[in-house]
DNA sequence: GCAAGGTC
């Protein structure tokens, strides 16, 4: 008994026939005149030994005589008949196919001698069709053959013996989803790259004789990239606030983050920050040691390797499935394209693991493991029942250049996946301030461990902060800062390659290829900015992806629904419960549809992308350019997730369009002019913030009193967006009042949103807004949260004030004098003075106005002393006396009385609220 | 001159 085996590709074919024939399997070739065997194939052999296939299945006596070999993938490629050829000839009919002609050749040889074929292809929907390619060509040679299907999912001895004497059928559901997938791609492809490029190739001449393709998958792919590019260009920079705390310790400067991280309405945040100016004492709540820990990485896929490739060898991704993929011939690597980040529970770590001791860079490590240091790699979620993760299979220790780079990463890769988690302990101090909450976190790295031979993954030590429970400190700094969220990146080629493959476009093999594609087609152009590589659309692109939007499709052609909805048809094939003729009709008839329409409006395509181009065909009412977006480095908000050696473009305001690429399009959100975000604000800026964010202040207090509205938590474009990442000291370029008028993060005592109000009963505080507990008051749970808005002008948010308000002054103790701001109602509300900066009690008589001249006294004039630490940077409670030549209360502004006796201060200190507010960041309680 | 999916 004769039994054909044909595996999907030669290096299958060799590995189970070495497994089935326990290495006894001769490889046969022809020699053209003594007319023996032959594999008429160059890549193809065909490998003949005897297997015990015990029946049914095999014959009663003996062993089978089996030959084992292999196709190239596809073995028909599909092309329309020659009648629809001519691009003048709309062509949603028929195809024919294109066979590899050597490689069936050698299976129809085959098949004339055998009893039964047994379909060794890989398990998957493509396996399936190719399965059945297999199948037609063999019975074209011999019409009887017994066809079967082994069923592997990887190649492993115990596996193959099992699917050799166990075959099932061939799932004929598989290979008809397929082949509607195939035909529909090629006809979808085919009208769509017609029509696109008669229409526009003859009109626009700087086309020229471009082909101006369409693919399912190409344009997806191109309109991920026009997406993130559009969301680039009609970012708005936000403006944010929030409370920054910071204390000097022995070990460094701690740095404390707001629980409630920012805030994008100001006034809310002035009510806050003043809360702590007044109250500035912080109370240290807990203190929390735990342990750390870094996750190991997964066991590599096709997807990660091009990902990472991207973000850390700085390769395009089909570059490094290239030379994955010759490293896999050479026998480095395993097979390289795999979903699976699982291994198999039978894989022989130990084995692959000892060819890597004699590396010199990891093979120490690699020693480790074998000495105990092994544990067995995480299980991901994916799995595709075919190959294993990528794994190095021998060592390489000659390879140059990208191939070096290539391998070592998976190697190390594969190492750190079969090491231990790295770990840590992390301390995190939560502090009170005024009722609002900080904290800060420090870590100590106890084992390194996977690090040691992982250095893609960045894990440091940082500050351990030493406080104590119930511990009070006065903080070194208390500021409100402002900051802005950040503009999103333009598209990484890893971005690109996670989009894909989170929608299903395109297959591991295939992604990278669509990529290069578009880039080939001029729809994108890579720009390199430091060694990440961003995806720009050129005008090209972006003109055909807005053209279609604009046309305006059910589903657009530039989305991934169409893809997706082809999947899911095929999907309904595979578990039978559509017919392949079904779904063929249903879903050319939908992209009929989609065709006849695009057909019917392209002058709009058209159109829109002569505009983008810069040439011809723009029509009246189409809307105005918009002026180029605000510059500045954005720092995330694109989902994409760099890595730390991945730097934005440094676009520095400039445009980062390449050559080709369009002027920046109207959208109507564009905000004209704009400033570059700052990540740290220079004391010029905080300084000269002082008037605009009185204003700003004041804006936002009168637009939130004018509403009733549910405070919500916003959440910034960019990741930028802590006090840490997006920081930049109180500064007047943003975008004034822009969000304080749309709702603010509030939260009550029950930690939900608190609501605003404004007081409409009649009486004193009518029109004054609040901010409440947002449930009813009736309800018990009301956690009678109350906080009402209060006058801002005499919010104050920088420190050193000296380019705002001129040179320092200094009180008569040779202390650097404090600038208050007077804020009650009165002549002198307003007016800002300098006073001694030492506790209560211990002031000395020093007071000067600061629009009046500077006493010229010696003391004045010299330099003062350095402050001791937590010395000389609070000030007391103002209880100044009129300065020379003040005759009024500086309190009130009135005259006739000394402020100590100022009836209005005194009334409002027995409320516990002091008058005034000063002006610097450093505070001591009044 | 068109697609996407296998493979070398």
């Amino acid at each position: 008994m004769k039994v054909l085996c044909v595996a999907e590709k030669p290096s299958i074919a060799k590995s189970i026939s070495g497994i089935l024939s326990s290495g006894g399997a001769t490889s046969c070739r022809l020699d053209s005149t003594s007319m023996q065997r032959v594999s008429p194939h160059r890549y193809i052999r065909n490998y003949d030994f005897p297997y015990n296939l015990p029946p049914p299945l095999g014959p009663n006596h003996g062993d089978a005589d089996i030959t084992v070999t292999s196709v190239l993938g596809h073995l028909t490629s599909s092309d329309f008949a020659e009648q629809y050829r001519k691009w003048d000839n709309e062509s949603d009919t028929s195809y024919t196919t294109k066979d590899l002609k050597q490689v069936e050749r050698n299976l129809q040889q085959e098949a004339r001698r055998a009893d039964m074929l047994i379909i060794w292809t890989d398990c998957d929907r493509e396996g399936e069709h190719i399965g059945s390619e297999i199948v037609n060509v063999c019975r074209q040679a011999n019409r009887n053959i017994r066809v079967k299907r082994a069923k592997f999912s990887a190649i492993i001895a115990a596996q193959i013996h099992n699917a050799c004497r166990n075959p099932v059928e061939l799932d004929m559901r598989q290979a008809d989803a397929v082949d509607v997938r195939i035909s529909l791609d090629l006809r979808v492809g085919a009208a769509f790259t017609r029509l696109q490029t008669m229409g526009l190739q003859n009109r626009l001449p700087d086309l020229g004789q471009k082909v101006i393709s369409y693919g399912p998958c190409q344009f997806p792919t191109l309109g991920f990239v026009v997406d993130q590019y559009e969301r680039v260009q009609a970012f708005v920079p936000e403006t944010f606030w929030y409370i920054y705390v910071e204390q000097q310790r022995p070990e460094g400067v701690i740095k404390f983050n707001w629980r409630r991280n920012h805030l994008f309405d100001m006034a809310a945040a002035i009510i806050l920050y003043e809360q702590c100016v007044e109250q500035p004492e912080a109370t240290v709540r807990s203190v929390v040691t735990k342990p750390a820990t870094k996750w190991k990485p997964l066991p590599l896929t096709t997807v990660d390797l091009q990902k990472s490739g991207s973000r850390l060898l700085h390769m395009a991704p089909k570059k490094v499935l290239d030379i994955a993929e010759k490293l896999y011939q050479q026998g480095f690597l395993s097979y390289p394209r795999t979903e699976t980040d699982q291994f198999d529970k039978d894989f022989d770590f130990n084995h692959l693991i000892q060819k890597q001791h004699v590396d010199p860079g990891w093979g120490a490590f690699a020693q480790g493991l074998t000495d105990g240091g092994f544990q067995r790699p995480r299980n991901g979620q994916k799995n595709d029942k075919a190959h294993p993760p990528i794994h190095p299979t021998a060592h390489a220790g000659t390879l140059q250049g990208d191939e070096k780079r290539v391998y070592e990463f998976v190697t190390r890769r594969f190492l750190a996946c079969c090491s231990t988690n790295a770990e840590g302990k992390s301390t995190t101090v939560e502090i009170d301030i005024a009722g609002e909450y900080f904290s800060t976190a420090g870590l100590v790295i106890i084992a390194r461990n996977y690090l040691e031979v992982y250095p893609y993954d960045k894990w440091s030590d940082s500050i351990v902060p030493d406080f104590a429970q119930g511990e009070t400190f006065i903080p070194a700094v208390c500021e409100m800062r402002e900051g802005q969220t950040s503009r999103p990146n333009l598209l990484t080629e890893a971005d690109l390659v996670g989009l894909m493959d989170k929608n299903g476009i395109g297959t591991d093999a295939t992604i990278a290829e669509h990529i290069a594609k578009i880039v080939e087609r001029e729809y994108v152009v890579e720009k390199l900015d430091g060694r990440t590589k961003y995806l720009v659309p050129s005008t090209l692109g972006i003109g055909l992806v807005d053209g279609y939007n604009q046309i305006g499709f059910d589903r657009s052609l530039t989305k991934p629904h169409l893809r997706r909805e082809t999947e899911h048809r095929m999907q309904l094939i595979c578990d039978g419960l559509e017919s392949k003729r079904d779904v063929l009709e249903a879903s050319l008839t939908q992209y009929r549809e989609v065709f006849i329409k695009a057909k019917r409006d392209f002058e709009t395509l058209y159109n829109s992308v002569a505009r983008s181009m810069g040439g011809r065909g723009i029509q009246a009412g189409d809307v105005a350019r918009r002026p180029p977006p605000p510059g500045g480095r954005g720092n995330g908000g694109n989902g994409g997730n760099n890595d730390d050696d991945d730097g934005p473009p440094s676009d520095g305001g400039g445009d980062e369009r390449p050559p080709g690429a369009p002027a920046p399009r109207a959208n109507g959100k564009g905000k004209a002019g704009g400033k570059p975000t700052t990540a740290k604000a220079t004391k010029t800026k905080a300084a000269t913030a002082k008037t605009a964010t009185a204003k700003k202040a004041t804006k936002a207090k009168g637009k939130a009193s004018a509403v009733e509205e549910p405070a919500s938590h916003r959440v910034p474009n960019g990741s930028g967006g802590g006090p840490s990442s997006g920081s930049a000291m109180l500064q007047a370029n943003g975008s004034a009042g822009a969000s304080a008028s749309t709702g603010a993060a509030m939260l009550c005592k029950c930690g939900d949103a608190a609501v605003h109000r404004t007081v409409v009963k009649e009486g004193a505080n009518k029109g004054k807004g609040f901010w409440a507990c947002a449930k009813a008051m009736t309800d018990a749970t009301n956690c009678k949260f109350f906080i009402t808005n209060r006058p801002t002008q005499r919010a104050k948010t920088s420190h050193d004030t000296d380019e705002a308000n001129g040179p320092k002054r200094f009180c008569t103790c040779k202390q650097e004098a404090l600038r208050w701001t007077v804020h009650k109602e009165g002549p002198n509300c307003g007016r800002a003075f300098y006073k001694c900066p030492k506790p209560q009690g211990e002031q000395c008589e020093f007071f000067e106005w600061e629009d009046e001249p500077k006493s010229e006294s010696p003391a004045a004039r010299r330099a003062p002393p350095p402050a001791k630490a937590g010395e000389g940077r609070f000030s007391g409670h103002s209880q100044g006396k009129p300065g020379a030549g003040d005759s009024k209360c500086y309190k009130c502004g009135r005259s006739g009385h000394w402020a100590t006796n100022c009836d209005y201060a005194n009334k409002v200190e027995e409320r516990g609220k002091p008058s005034y507010i000063k002006s610097t960041s450093r505070r001591r309680r009044c």
